[in-house]
DNA sequence: CAGGATATACTCAAAATGAGTATAATAAGG
DNA sequence: CCTTATTATACTCATTTTGAGTATATCCTG
């Protein structure tokens, strides 16, 4: 049996929250995502990754999911004749720094795809992109209900609701669309800041990974320091699903599901009433199953 | 920036449901996965294990899902220094033959991990890996607590009640207990049939993956022919689940989610009242996102 | 035509969810 | 020290969704 022979890349879409912002890890200036060769002296491809996040970065990485493994003959960069596989990781991370202070390296994620945060409303750029998705839709005669139906689907227009889990299938529409500088635009309209090969991707194949997640597993946490206030847990959730939610609902759901214990402190720095804080009960993580979560929106 | 040289190696966990009982495609009689090269013909990693899907068996294969990417050094072959990157795949096929025939190179899921199917009850085969079980908890006096409590969990006992969807974690606690050949055991009592290398890991992670998916996603269509009754629906959920439903409610759920529509015919081989025919409106797959269906189980 | 078998319809209590209103505890300003 | 703004926390209530049945319909077999 023949094997092909291939160089093995792994590539990282390191997150964390900072003043209620999700964010990302990024190098040459925010244009690409962190990734490094996975090597001969790597136990473990997971290992590997630890080993050169912690080499590049001061960063300490709890959790770290296995995302999706790219090979695509145009990923190929044909050096000794050969094609590259990346394999890619989510990993998430706890915050660095004050709301304040930005560290270098770090980007949010919606500059990258700034139509996926509605915490503040449907967000303006929507109204471009949906002028020039029309613009696809009618160029193709024969197929433009299909592509009438997958943009409504997708971008949640004509009454169809927006769903924030859609992330990747929106940026394929966008890309297939031509409407992001990576499909290679004929000088058009195109929305987001750009990043190198097929790396906002792959972030977008993150960011959908997490606003699943988050729904069925306790992985917030990772992204939150020791102690926090129920309101922190639900910004935090609320940054990373692009969509506010209902307060005292988000409270019912997070108490009777056990997933936090009091501390006895609490937190003043709020403004007003002080915040009681909370931290994760560690130990349900071998008492239970985690089903459908879902989350408590409010309309807006 | 150097890149590491790897085999790359495609592997693929294909299933079909044939005669209530879900099956998994192997080759060298039963012991291993199919697996073949990733080559430089091939355009992507999904065409490349499409292209040699074709090649070896007569099925079509629609639905196709990336599962997984092993790397580790145990599964290294020191072929020419290297070592190999397996990418797995899980693969729906529509089913082949009559209840009766029997394909050769297709094996029930539950001959290699009999502990899964919960169809006709609770498995007597639990009581066994429960004593082993209970043996490796007390082998190590320090984390007997923690080791307990994961075995209650995954496995369902001492009340926590069982979760289908823990195929992979039952899988690896088994391993680390050194109760599936695989571990390399000492001669100690082991439990369902062995396979080649990690293959039987990875058909688990096909399992889990799928008995997750079929309930946020109408992917068990793909493993019915054209037309169906309720039943056989019901049957075929059932047999990937390893769970029997309540038959009403089942029934309910799928015709509010208007996932099928009636075709007109009706199937008079029950044995009773003859069962109207469904088919499934793939126009749905446009038309709503799928969240959380969750099964109606019955107790039994 | 009775009896067995399956299909399909309908019921009902319990639990979960969505959307509020009400009340409590703090800080800042006068 | 009292008012007001601000956030925290508690409670309510109608609606929907579940889990678990019972009831009825339509076939086949003997």
């Amino acid at each position: 049996m023949t094997i092909g022979l291939a160089h093995a890349e792994l590539i990282a879409v390191l997150t964390a929250v900072t003043g209620n912002d999700p964010r990302v890890m990024t190098v040459r200036s925010g244009e690409a995502l962190p990734s490094g060769p996975f090597e001969l002296g790597h136990r473990t491809l997971q290992s590997g990754l630890r080993e050169w996040i912690r080499e590049q970065t001061a960063h300490p990485v709890g959790y770290l999911e296995q995302l999706y493994t790219f090979a695509d003959r145009d990923r190929n960069n044909e050096i000794l004749g050969g094609r590259t596989i990346s394999i890619s990781y989510l990993g998430l991370v706890r915050e660095q720094a004050a709301p304040g202070g930005r560290l270098p390296g770090w980007h949010g994620w919606y500059e990258y795809l700034p139509w996926e945060d509605h915490r503040k409303g449907r967000p303006a750029i929507l109204d471009d992109i949906a002028a020039s998705l029309a613009a696809w839709v009618d160029a193709d005669t024969t197929r433009s209900g299909q592509r009438r139906r997958r943009v409504d689907f997708d971008f949640g227009m004509n009454g169809a609701g927006w769903n924030e889990d859609l992330v990747l299938q929106r940026y394929e529409l966008l890309y297939e669309a031509r409407l992001v500088a990576e499909a290679g635009c004929d000088g058009s309209r195109t929305f987001g800041r750009t990043m190198f090969a097929d790396h906002r991707r792959i972030l977008a194949t993150g960011m959908a990974r997490l606003r699943a997640k988050i729904k069925y597993r306790p992985v917030v946490f990772e992204l939150l320091p020791e102690n926090f206030t129920l309101l922190q847990l639900q910004k935090t959730v609320e940054a990373l699903a692009g969509l506010t939610l209902h307060k005292q609902n988000f409270r019912r759901l997070i108490e009777q599901q056990e997933l936090v214990e009091e501390t006895g402190g609490t937190e003043s720095e709020t403004g007003g009433r002080p915040a009681k804080l909370f931290r994760f009960r560690r130990a349900i993580l071998e008492e239970r199953e985690f089903s459908g979560t879902k989350l408590p929106l409010s309309r807006n």
